[in-house]
DNA sequence: GGATTAGGCCTGTCTAGACAGGTACGCTTG
DNA sequence: CAAGCGTACCTGTCTAGACAGGCCTAATCC
C-alpha cells in the first residue's frame, strides 16, 4: 500500500525540493546540487527517480550536470521562446519568479516624424505612449517603450498595467495579424540603463515589434533586456 | 558481454529509429506510434528504455502521448521561427553590395567537453570545424565559427568557402528537419573584436545557431554581428 | 435495445540492482 | 619531488518487474 494519495510524482517532489532550495538562496549558481545517491538517502526514493529529477532539472538550464564529478546550480540565463509573441509576466511566473510592472509613463502623446514614421500615421498623430519596467523577482528584466494607434485600438490608456500587461490587453482587444521584428545588440543610452540597472559596459537586446491590426498598424514597441541576463531561443521546422 | 561497441545510448537508438520512420514518410502527422510493448518487442529493448525514448520525443514536440491511447506523431507546427534560415551571402548580394569570405581556419579538431555537447557528441569526438570572416563591400559583417558533425554531414571540409557558403553546402548536403536559434547581445572578447573592426564600446549580436539532420545535431555554429551595423528581422503571421 | 461491466492495452510511475566510464584525490613508488 | 596508480564517488545507462489509472471495446445483463 502506498501513501495515502500519490497526488503529485516523487521525481516531481524532488525536483520542486532541488527548485526551493535554490529559489531559497540555500544552493546558489555553481554550488553543488546533492548528488543521486545523497537524495536516495535523503529522500527515500530510487536513484531512477532521482536521476529523472536531476536530468530534467539539467535539460531545463536550472542545473549542469558533470559525469563523473557531480551536478551543480547553472548560471543564471533567462531565455524566452522568441517571437513567438509571448507574455513576459507568464514567462516570468512560469519560471517560479515573482512578476512586477512599474508605469515610468503613460499617456498620449503627439507622434514625432520617426515615432509616426514607424507607426504608419503623421507626424503630430495622437499615439497613446507607455513606459514600463517589467521586473523578475524584483530584478529588471524588460524596458517596454510601446506606442498604441488608437484609431486601431481603442481604451489602451484605461488600463492599470501593473496588473495586465499591455501584451495582455492588445492580444485581447485586437485580433493580432502580423508581427514584424527586428533584433538588434545596443550600448543603450542613460535612461534605458538606469532603469535597467546595468553597467556602461552592458550590452543591451532591443527587439522592436510591431504588430498589425485590420491591415493598420496597432502597436510599436521597443523591447530592451540586459544582454546579461536575457537571450532568446527558438525552434524551426524546416 | 554487451555488444562490441556500444557507441550510442540505446535510448538514442530508439529515438533515431522512430525519427527516421516519420522523416522517411512511413509515420506521417497523426499517425500512431509503436507503443512502448511494441518497442520493447520489436528493438529488444526494456520498456523503460522505450519510455525514455518515447518521452523525450513528446518533450521535443515531435510526438503527443495520451495515456491509455497511445503516441501519434505531432501536427507540424503552425507557426514558424521569424528568424529565417538565410545565407548571408544572398542577403549581401540582395543589397547591391559585393560579398567576401575570409578563411581563418579551416580544418578537423577534437571535441571540447562544451562543443561536444553543443554538438551531441562526446568530448574528444572530431568535428569539422572552420572559422570564417564575411564582408560586405569590404566591411567585415559577420564571424561565423561553425563546428561540422562530419558523420552526419560528409565532406564539410572539401568546400572551398571563398566560392560556397557554408550554409549553401549544408543545406544542399543534409536536408535541414529543425533548428535551434539563440539571440544575444554580447560585448565581444579581443579576437571577435578584431575580426570585426570594433571599437571596445561596440555590442555585438550574437546568434547562435543549432540544426538538425536525420534526428541528430548536424552543425553548431555561432554567428557574430557588429552591433552597430547589423539587426535581424523578421515576421510571424498569427 | 440500452445500460453496465469486465478485460485488455496503453501510458505513467517507481523500485532495486547492475555495469560502464569519467574525475579527483591521496598514497605509493621510483 | 614527481610520476603513476588505486580507490572512492559521481553521472549515465540498462534491465525486469510491479502497480496505478485512463481509455476503448466487447460481452453481458436488464
Amino acid at each position: 500500500m502506498p501513501q495515502s494519495p500519490p497526488t503529485t510524482a516523487r521525481y516531481l517532489q524532488v525536483k520542486h525540493y532541488i527548485l526551493q532550495q535554490i529559489s531559497g538562496g540555500n544552493l546558489r549558481a555553481g554550488a553543488r546540487v546533492p548528488s543521486e545517491n545523497e537524495l536516495v538517502r535523503e529522500l527515500e526514493v530510487a536513484r531512477m527517480t532521482a536521476n529523472r529529477a536531476l536530468r530534467e532539472l539539467a535539460a531545463d538550464g536550472v542545473v549542469v550536470r558533470v559525469a563523473g564529478v557531480g551536478t551543480f546550480v547553472a548560471e543564471q540565463r533567462v531565455h524566452s521562446h522568441p517571437l513567438e509573441v509571448r507574455n513576459i509576466a507568464d514567462e516570468i511566473r512560469s519560471r517560479g519568479h515573482e512578476y512586477e510592472a512599474k508605469i515610468v509613463f503613460l499617456g498620449p502623446v503627439s507622434a514625432s516624424r520617426e515615432i509616426g514614421e514607424r507607426c504608419g500615421v503623421s507626424a503630430g498623430a495622437r499615439l497613446d505612449h507607455s513606459l514600463l519596467i517589467h521586473f523578475e523577482g524584483g530584478v529588471p528584466l524588460q524596458v517596454e517603450d510601446r506606442y498604441v494607434n488608437p484609431t486601431v485600438v481603442a481604451g489602451y490608456l484605461r488600463n492599470d498595467f501593473t496588473r495586465i500587461t499591455p501584451h495582455e490587453f492588445l492580444m485581447q482587444a485586437a485580433p493580432l495579424q502580423r508581427a514584424e521584428h527586428t533584433v538588434r545588440a545596443v550600448i543603450p543610452d542613460g535612461r534605458i540603463r538606469r532603469m535597467l540597472k546595468l553597467d556602461a559596459s552592458d550590452a543591451c537586446l532591443l527587439i522592436r515589434r510591431r504588430t498589425w491590426a485590420g491591415g493598420r498598424i496597432a502597436t510599436a514597441a521597443d523591447l530592451y533586456h540586459p544582454g546579461s541576463r536575457y537571450e532568446l531561443t527558438g525552434a524551426l521546422q524546416g
